[in-house]
DNA sequence: AATTCCAACTGGTAATACCAGTTGAGAAAA
DNA sequence: TTTTCTCAACTGGTATTACCAGTTGGAATT
């Protein structure tokens, strides 16, 4: 035995599986262990063949399941290594719009103005809702940013933090989740990278949308957000319409 | 041979898989045949044992490969049948929400929440951006909607036709498929069914939304909308009150 | 013409053997 | 002692083969 000790293969109750449909009911098994928090993100599954045959089926099976779970951004499966419970909830939502968007090549423009009207509402529905522990640690963002000004990564890093705690500010879960998957779809584009907002313009933006939602006031909280994304708003559309002329004079 | 002469195996140019990830790499072919449109949609696939022997895999690969599509709400999978492509898009997304409300019982008041900041935007967005054959196409289903008010179930039918073409209207296929989403997750609730509108009550919501639209008046659209909406949202929340406080008396 | 039936397809599962990354404990070097 | 290196024993990934279980469509029967 040259492997681990840590996470020793605590017998998890498994029910063995009856009849067909197998790999369906080893995903819903599987599912409900993780999102009822039995096994928490991190955790590491048993290996295939151990697991397997605990299930009461075979590899194939518990393989697919286990795939088709990664595809849903559950499970983190990588070669060699165990494989561990996820919690990347967006990312199926990703796949689905990426999917969606395929072949447009206004895919940015859409994913910025559905951004924009998500978080607008956002920050109105977090100013009148934030709790004292929300507007701290909203603070502590902004203290943050307000250092880092300088650093453009570590900037930029920051400012994903913001707009999401914002987002759980609203306590409500699904507005966290579709601006995940709103922000990542975002992230991919390589587009994006070249107009990424400066520091020292955003900034005043961020400040403004904090003060307003450690007022409690959703109106200014909302004009505050919606100001500070058509910016970046209007740069795509520029960018937009600069490469598409291009393409038609150079292709068509 | 007793199977099919329809959907003759057109030799689809499959390029052979070359090394390892091989499961990935079926995934990432197979999608863009499918998303590049020339596998349509009803369309049916080679045989498992064919198509692995065509791009040169295991039958297990290519099993896994299908099944994280299917997972993806890419194909369907028919045991027995041959698998054929789907087009339901939003299913992944119903998916990913669903999980991360797991366990939250107000998680119909989460969702109307998000349906409601959603609709409204989109309606303002629909008003400032419908074209004559976006505003026909409300036309029709608000007649429609005038001549079935007797018949619930029709009526409902409309209803959510009705809500998905404002979505159109806006031009940007995000909006439509957050919106199917959340309209799908919200079927499968079962406190639905009890509250659900009554037509005589909804009729006069639904043609003041589309005299707005009508007339490209984003504001009175996105009023209209928030006002349609809001009433459920309120039934809602008088349901989700009910039944936690039977809950604390019934089981602490 | 309508019904029943069944053979040959389809996907679903199992079992096994081997390949290929990862990892960590112990050996070797500092 | 501390650090680095090595490698065996894990992990997941793939291939093959055999068989089970739904579906389907046409031939045989009514």
């Amino acid at each position: 035995m040259t492997q681990p000790k840590k996470a020793p293969p605590k017998k998890l109750r498994l029910q063995p599986i009856p009849a067909e449909k197998r790999t369906g009911a080893v995903v819903d098994q599987l599912t409900e262990l993780i999102l009822s928090g039995v096994l928490p993100p991190g955790a590491p599954l048993p290996s295939e063949r151990e697991l397997s045959s605990q299930l009461g089926v075979s590899r194939n099976v518990l393989r697919e399941a286990t795939k088709t779970l990664q595809s849903r951004g559950l499970l983190i499966i990588r070669h060699g290594a165990r494989t561990t419970v996820s919690d990347q909830t967006s990312q199926s939502i990703q796949h689905a719009v990426s999917g969606a968007l395929y072949g447009q090549d206004d895919a940015l423009l859409q994913l910025t103005e559905v951004r924009l009207t998500l978080e607008v509402s956002i920050a109105s529905l977090a100013a009148s809702r934030a709790t004292e522990t929300d507007v701290e640690a909203l603070r502590e963002i902004i203290s943050g940013l307000q250092i880092h000004v300088g650093e453009t990564a570590r900037y930029a890093e920051l400012d994903v933090e913001f707009h999401r705690a914002i987002a759980e500010a609203t306590h409500n879960s699904i507005f966290v989740l579709l601006l995940d998957s709103v922000a990542g779809l975002m992230r991919q584009s390589r587009d994006l990278a070249l107009v990424y907002s400066r520091p020292k313009d955003s900034l005043p933006d961020h400040e403004r949308i904090f003060k307003a939602i450690e007022k409690r006031d959703s109106t200014r909280a909302a004009s505050a957000m919606r100001k500070h994304l058509q910016l970046q708003q209007q740069e795509f559309e520029s960018l937009f319409r600069a490469k598409k002329s291009k393409k038609s004079t150079t292709k068509k």
